[in-house]
DNA sequence: TTTGTTGAGTAAATCGATTTACTTCGGAAA
DNA sequence: TTTCCGAAGTAAATCGATTTACTCAACAAA
């Protein structure tokens, strides 16, 4: 890139006072205590006359007073701030997850601190101990595989391990893997190729374990032959057209693809193009999340809705919840959330019939 | 969504024992400014001898000793905490510049709040007091046009506006207007539509100037009916599409497109397609920003880069450098980062010369 | 008159680390 | 034998708010 065009003398403004409590109470003539019983509307300022109380209030908002939350957080022991740990931000998986924590997290006056690990094992371990030395309250973790248990609240979304104080937020994979099976056999297909979740995603086990479950009661008939994993940690669409080459590569028939995310179905549908099949004419394909883009491919994708901005906030909530009982209540060890399915332009009737 | 499955008792495990510089100076028989000297490897510790700085090493290692970050903070009055203004939490250009400032941040021991205000006037008012009032060390705003100075240093990626104590880091948008109108003329086209980016966006302005300036340099004539603004502030192509429509209704001719982001291109290659256009071979596309999807679409689009990974970089080492000067030391009003083209599939020779 | 009670507030401890200005001791220089 | 210096540390103030346990006066009840 370019240097800097212009470099002018002189720094910031000076910040001109951020005034203290105690100055405020000199100010008024009054001590810091009694400053403070009243500011924070605490019962023990029911003995100060509504008077000096309005007193007080308008002169806080006359010099603007604002309470140094550092001091503030040092004396409560509390930060009104959590963590969010996830695999990456820049995808359209977590961004719409966070959009969803940051909704309410906000509205309750709570801020939150972001770290991504990119699926490395030392940062998934190391970012919990940071976090909490940040001193946040609880920790959200999205889709992440995550095995210690930590000491504040927490709550994982697509987190499919039993980790004593851990909320796990999940969603019903045998729905998901119904919907979309029943849907592609409905149109007649019977040849499904699959695409699998990569080891590191939390969410991969379970889904498959639903699809396998799912099929037999269909009766269809998982191939071996039709099935890929993917591997790559990259975010893009990418490794879902590595892995559809190497599928293509068999020479097995299929007239049908279930892919593990919207992301890799997208990189999938590329690969079938160049191959010289046509999406949906000659395979249709069903992805799976429903990220932003989802609907605006070419054709729009069908695929299982994860309603992941509504786990986001599913996932705040239930968060600050645990943090206001202080972990003394019991705490839901799971919450289940459901897909659905929406129907768009990569999948139709089955024309060869296999 | 449906309700808690397991509702065991208990809680959290105890949290054990927070262990305070005090209680380790304590452990230790020495005094607890001796322990935070040699911890903190201040000069002053230079007539502690060595062993015994060995031993107070030893012991925080060993007792897993943790420095609380809010003391400290309040003390000397740092945070190590920035704040990132976005407009959404979206797949995307945020997300891309977020995880350029996320990886140089936590590299240098930073963590960082994020808040989107959706462009609500009164949240981007709002935030950077809030922010300032968590203590944060400086701001790094993202496509949002800011007027009011803040007393914090700060960055505005795409800020346009000249404000004091920011440092905005723009694009070249003569170079990138440059490389799409002349790609699209050497193509042969000379009706060119454009969609204009909404008011709210820091980049429309310029982007629009700059647009006027190489068109007229390259002869190319700029027809009122063939441009178009985008208005909704959702962040979905919905919004490309919809003012497309809005274009063909028209009726005037174009051969291509040149529109705002990447975003909306998508919206308009779907509204050009009901509309019985073929994608490159009627109507040639080219987008703005190269988001992760875009290389993935299909066609694949092409479209102007902007290093938005690398933009967040740059912010995030910008405002590290000014807030380690202090605010004493001059600082860069500007720095220019270059767009590339991308030429992918959405644009082709003008065929149906006008 | 003594004892309570309430109203209106305040002093001081506390949260946990940082940092400046000492102290104390042993040995070397004068 | 002073005097001075450096080594090895320490006491105490400080950051800014919160919070508990008072104080002090005025008035009421007994």
């Amino acid at each position: 890139m370019s240097k800097p065009k212009t470099q002018p003398s002189g720094g910031v403004p000076d910040t001109p006072n951020p005034l203290s409590l105690k100055e405020l109470a000199e100010r008024l003539g009054l001590s810091s205590a009694t400053v403070s019983l009243v500011i924070n509307r605490s019962p023990a300022a029911k003995s100060i006359p509504p008077s000096t109380q309005e007193r007080i209030r308008e002169a806080a908002r006359e010099l603007n007073y604002r309470p140094n939350l550092m001091a503030r957080s040092l004396r409560q022991k509390r930060s009104f701030t959590i963590g969010v740990i996830v695999p990456e931000i820049s995808e359209g998986y977590a961004a719409l997850v966070m959009s969803g924590i940051e909704d309410h997290l906000l509205q309750e006056g709570y801020f939150y601190f972001v770290v991504s690990h990119r699926h490395r094992k030392d940062l998934i371990e190391e970012y919990p101990f940071l976090l909490q030395q940040r001193a946040v309250e609880g920790i959200i973790a999205v889709d992440t595989v995550w095995s210690k248990s930590c000491l504040l609240p927490a709550v994982a979304i697509s987190g499919h391990r039993q980790v004593p104080g851990v909320t796990n937020i999940v969603l019903d994979h045998n729905l998901a893997a119904h919907l979309a099976l029943e849907h592609l056999q409905k149109l007649g297909h019977s040849r499904i190729a699959l695409i699998k979740g990569q080891h590191f995603s939390s969410d991969t086990e379970s889904r498959w374990q639903a699809v396998l479950a799912v099929a037999r009661n269909l009766g269809i008939t998982i191939h071996d032959e039709l099935t890929v994993q993917l591997e790559s940690d990259s975010p893009s669409p990418e490794v879902g057209y590595q892995v559809t080459r190497k599928l293509l590569e068999r020479n097995a028939p299929f007239t049908a693809l279930f892919a593990f995310n919207d992301i890799s179905a997208i990189g999938a549908i590329q690969a079938l193009r160049e191959a010289g099949k046509r999406v949906p004419v000659d395979v249709s394909v069903v992805g799976f999340d429903d990220i932003q883009s989802a609907a605006f491919q070419n054709p729009s994708l069908t695929t299982v809705r994860q309603p992941l901005r509504q786990m986001g906030v599913i996932a705040a909530e239930t968060l600050l919840q645990r943090i206001s009982s202080s972990g003394k209540a019991p705490y839901a060890k799971e919450i289940v959330v459901k897909p659905n399915l929406m129907v768009r332009g990569t999948t139709a009737k089955c024309t060869n019939g296999l």
